[in-house]
DNA sequence: AATGTGACGGACC
DNA sequence: TGGTCCGCCACAT
């Protein structure tokens, strides 16, 4: 468990209802704006952990990266279920939905 | 030890 | 606006 990873554990499941995070932003947030690959590889590790909102983390331009019948469904739907409406095409208001951290940055 | 791959991102054409 | 290519990093063969 390296601290990049923590780090990523920590902001993901700080992410309130109702928002979301990209994966870069993650990244950058947890130290490595280069890491995008790696909280991908994360979150299809961990996606087991429960109380881990993986569905929160989304694509850079608000897209959903699991395709049909593997999960995506199920992600807009829980997201849909706090209130992040996504377009037909599958696609998220990033400009509305996207979290902006205020003061991360204890723990 | 070397090579290939991927829940990604950004630059280019 | 859309499709490709290249860079990054950890993990599996």
């Amino acid at each position: 468990m390296t601290e990049f990873t923590e780090q990523v554990i920590q902001i993901i499941q700080s992410i309130p209802p109702g928002k979301v995070l990209t994966y870069g932003k993650v990244a950058a947030m947890a130290g490595n704006p280069r890491g995008a690959r790696q909280v991908a590889r994360i979150l299809h590790s961990m996606s087991a952990s429960r109380g881990l909102p993986w569905y929160r983390v989304i694509g850079s331009r608000g897209t959903v990266s699991l395709p049909e019948g593997g999960g995506k469904e199920e992600q807009l739907y829980l997201l849909a279920g706090e209130g992040v409406e996504s377009r037909p095409d599958g696609g998220i208001d990033l400009g509305h939905y996207l979290w902006n951290p205020l003061s991360f940055g204890e723990e």
